[in-house]
RNA sequence: GCCCGGAUGGCGUAAUUGGUAAACGCGGUGGACUCAAAAUCCAUUGCUCGAAAGGGCGUGCGGGUUCGAGUCCCGCUCCGGGCACCA
């Protein structure tokens, strides 16, 4: 296809010119009002694709728009560089991964540049870069000396195939390790983890303030999954001195209870077993540690309802009567205290278990009549409770706490389904934690002068599954710090989630060499003022960017006072490869880099602009290339309306034509009243763009905003035929290029370049105001509707009065004809828009 | 199972407070330019009855509220996503 101009030339131009020019570079003494826009930094896996190109668009309209809005624009980017897609390379063709990494780079950073993406790349951060790497680790020995860092013992998935801990994103549904196709079991190990559950709490309740999508701040609370209620002890009948500590969010159950269980993992199993049970709980012990928590949960159903009698009794508090203690798979020892008192009456599977069991359920809540169900989890009045009965559901869990309380046998709790964050991989393609474990001092931190702890390069990737650091000799023998006794070296890496953690706090200060980043640099740009980015991240790097803004506050890097990262998240949609008839030669797969030989970077950002509304995911189908050539073809057009005399048409007139055009303008300076219609009419055509461009730039709508420019360019030539003046032809022209100018950036410098002479830039002109008075119409076009149907439109006075706008419509003919001639029994008007005419029918 | 989100022409989609359903684009059809084609431009394009004028129908399905519903309410269906023995 011809283009109308050289794209590739014209696109390569602007994009060099921008990263000479440095627009782009913000420094913290700037004047303007300062803002933070950010795309979330990508993992390099080589050029860009799709969903690369659809969210560096998004990010790269809004920090040209605010910039032409005024305001300095901090727009950085990085790319979080660790990972296991590069380990994994390097175990199949002996690359290094720094090598593979750094290749994949270069790939991803030539993209963005082609896309017309603009940073400050003197800002650049990538996270395997020792100087990223010590800092890393300085935050993590600060995070340890503050107790946020912790070992502890896990209960993990472990690979016996590979013989390491697997994440759980690498398990597959089946339980299976998604790269030996082993068995994944539970195992209790070792780890690092961060203490996210300390903020929970914070967690929770800072979320209600963002200005976030609804859904992810939804997703969020549901994975910290907060729930109220009570802890109870349950003394152990016959072991005086002993209880068991079980939680509840309904403690106005207790009378119903009519057993209890522990996890199998629960410390107190063992002592609590009598010699009679121990083989069947010891089996059902051993059978639940080898399933992997997927099998042990999703099964569903009776069968996995399995547990054991342990022989034991505890003591109901209310009651003072005995109930069993099992033990049982479908507990956790994860959540809560790893215990529970059952209720089967108000819980299904309690009522399940009960039912496999042959134990006693006893309703405490009035079950409605109309209900032959099982276990009733509804509201109701409380029934066989003595001094409970009566009340409902949520007076009767304060009355019970109360008496806990009162009794000293429990106490009001609350509880979170989130977890302490596992951050110890047995990986080498990683920031090594910088510890040391010394036999007399124990656990050590290596020394900040001493960082960062590198992992050597000399070491055996082999798909052995096992860190590649533990068998190197050189890395884990070592000194203590302490005593300089002989220690060993921490091999685990953290997890790359940490690198993505605090990044975009490096980007205010990529600099500092003394500390991980200044703290008046943050104060300055920090927060975010719009992160934009997947809503795969919706819940882990979002966690944990929050959890380590509010930590590395409470430690002293970040100001007080600065506990939320991202004041406004946007998240785009997917881009789905349709079903499976998509056929790789179909052009669905084809990379950007396709496009950008072709019709160029602005097309392709053009494409994903209009396509649809960005926060919708995008189906990438047949129907894409034509949908990508009619981009393509509106460019064309824009470019020969604003740099051609004959503005695109060469079917209207000829050159010669459209001088005399013009010359007979000149020559006629008041214009004939058509003349003047034309050119007023042009010119509210322009204010209508920019202010609907300008709001839905503000309200995430880009694609309206796209359909709001090609109506700019339709309007344009129309006008200009209808004898609008060449001044407001020129206006109109050189504001659809500033409005065009952050979302095709190349073509819109060029062309106003063109238009304006050498050392204009469209990028530093004002962003276009609007007058508001000018969007008011004043004639529109009135609906006269009988009945609620159209029958007829009247071009009216847009200060028409409700008895002139009742006059018009009855004066219709065509309204009068539906009407029948008879007069209406009901007049609804809404002038200047809409009459409608009711008639009753017999 | 629970919690979100969605369903509008042949297709992507628009309709911001209940007030002209389909803006903008893709595709289609007809035409202009051309020796011809491409490119470009113009016209047309929801379905349906009708020669036309004009009429009827139309926003996943069934009800409701209203002068008026794509938009609000109740009850479903299907699709997508998140969580899933969390006590």
């Amino acid at each position: 296809m011809a283009k109308a101009y050289d794209v590739q030339g014209i696109e390569r131009k602007w994009q060099r010119r921008w990263l000479e020019n440095g627009d782009y570079e913000v420094d913290r003494d700037d004047p303007r009002p300062h803002c933070y826009v950010l795309c979330m930094y990508p993992y390099p896996s080589g050029p860009a694709h799709q969903g690369h190109v659809r969210n560096y668009t998004f990010g790269d309209l809004m920090v040209r728009y605010r910039t032409m809005k005024g305001y300095a624009v901090l727009s950085p980017i990085g790319f979080d560089s660790f990972g296991l897609p590069a380990e994994n390379a390097a175990i199949a063709t002996g690359v290094h991964p720094r090598v593979f990494t750094e290749q994949r780079i270069d790939e991803l950073r030539e993209s963005l540049v082609s896309l017309g993406a603009v940073y400050d790349w003197r800002r650049e951060v990538r996270s395997h870069d020792p100087a990223y790497m010590r800092w890393n680790q300085v935050i993590f020995k600060r995070l340890f000396d503050a107790g946020l860092a912790y070992r502890g013992t896990a209960s993990v998935n472990w690979c016996p195939g590979c013989k390491t801990v697997l994440a759980n994103e690498q398990v597959l549904s089946d339980g299976t390790c998604e790269r030996s196709g082993d068995q994944v079991a539970k195992r209790s190990l070792e780890q690092w983890f961060f203490r996210i559950t300390a903020y929970a709490e914070e967690l929770l309740a800072d979320l209600e303030a963002l200005e976030w999508p609804e859904r992810v701040k939804v997703m969020q609370k549901n994975w910290i999954g907060r729930s109220v209620g009570a802890e109870v002890d349950l003394p152990v009948e016959g072991r005086p001195g002993i209880a068991i500590r079980v939680f509840t969010t309904r403690p106005d159950t207790l009378f119903g209870m009519t057993y209890a269980v522990l996890a199998p993992e629960h410390p107190m199993v063992k002592e609590l077993t009598a010699p009679e049970c121990r083989s069947e709980v010891e089996a059902l012990v051993e059978r639940s540690r080898k399933l992997s928590e997927i099998e042990r949960t999703s099964s569903g159903g009776g069968l996995a309802k399995r547990g054991a009698f342990t022989g034991s009794r505890v003591v109901n508090p209310v009651t003072g009567k005995p109930v069993p203690l099992y033990i049982a798979d479908y507990v956790l020892m994860s959540y809560g205290t790893g215990a529970i008192m059952a209720v089967p009456a108000e819980d299904e599977r309690d009522w399940e278990f009960a039912q496999l069991h042959g134990l006693p359920i006893v309703r405490t809540v009035e079950v409605p009549e109309s209900f032959d169900g099982g276990a009733w989890t509804g509201d109701g009045l409380k029934i066989n409770s003595e001094w409970l009965d009566g009340l409902s559901i949520q007076e009767a869990i304060e009355r019970a706490i109360a008496w806990l309380e009162g009794h000293e046998v429990g106490r009001r709790a609350v509880k979170y389904r989130l977890r302490d964050w596992l951050v110890s991989r047995q990986r080498y393609w990683g920031c090594p934690i910088p510890v040391v474990y010394c036999e007399s001092c124990g656990i050590v931190t290596v020394p900040d002068e001493q960082l960062p702890v590198l992992a050597p390069d000399d070491v055996q990737l082999l798909p052995t599954g096992e860190s590649p650091l533990a068998s190197h000799d050189g890395f884990v023998n070592t000194t203590c710090p302490k005593c300089s006794q002989r220690a060993r070296r921490e091999t685990d890496t953290m997890d790359t989630f940490v690198d993505s953690s605090w990044y975009f706090l490096r980007f205010c200060d990529p600099w500092s060499d003394n500390k991980p980043f200044d703290m008046d640099a943050v104060k300055q740009w920090m927060p975010v003022d719009q992160y934009i980015g997947g809503i795969e991240h919706a819940i882990l790097h979002l966690m944990y960017a929050r959890f380590f803004t509010k930590a590395l506050a409470d430690v002293g890097f970040v100001p007080e006072g600065m506990r939320e990262p991202f004041s406004r998240l946007f998240t785009q949609g997917m881009i789905r490869l349709g079903g499976t008839k998509m056929s790789k030669s179909k052009g669905n797969l084809v990379a950007p880099s396709a496009y950008f030989d072709t019709v160029g970077a602005d097309a392709l950002r053009l494409y994903h602009l209009f396509v649809g509304p960005p926060a919708e995911d995008v189906d990438w189908s047949e129907q894409t290339g034509e949908l990508i050539e009619g981009c393509s073809r509106f460019l064309d057009r824009v470019w020969r309306l604003a740099l051609s005399d004959d503005g695109g048409s060469p079917a209207e007139s000829s050159r010669a034509a459209n001088l005399s055009d013009r010359a007979g303008l000149q020559q006629d300076p008041v214009s004939t009243a058509p003349q003047r219609s034309a050119t007023e009419q042009l010119r509210r055509a322009v204010h209508r763009a920019v202010a609907k461009v300008s709001e839905d730039f503000d309200r995430w709508s880009y694609n309206t905003a796209v359909a709001a420019c090609m109506e700019l360019a339709n309007a344009i030539p129309r006008w200009r035929r209808a004898g609008a003046s060449i001044e407001v032809v020129d206006e109109a022209i050189d504001t659809l290029i500033l409005l065009l100018a952050p979302m095709t950036p190349h073509l819109a410098a060029e062309v106003w370049e063109r238009r304006h002479g050498q050392g204009a830039a469209v990028h530093r002109e004002k962003w276009p105001v609007f007058d508001p008075q000018l969007l008011v119409e004043d004639r529109v076009t009135m609906v006269v509707q009988v009945n609620g149907k159209v029958r007829d439109r009247v071009e009216v006075d847009a200060s028409t009065s409700e008895e002139e706008a009742v006059r018009y419509a009855l004066g219709s003919p065509k309204v009068q004809d539906a009407l029948g001639h008879a007069a209406p029994t009901r007049v609804v008007a809404r002038p200047p828009n809409l009459v409608n005419l009711v008639i009753a029918r017999d």
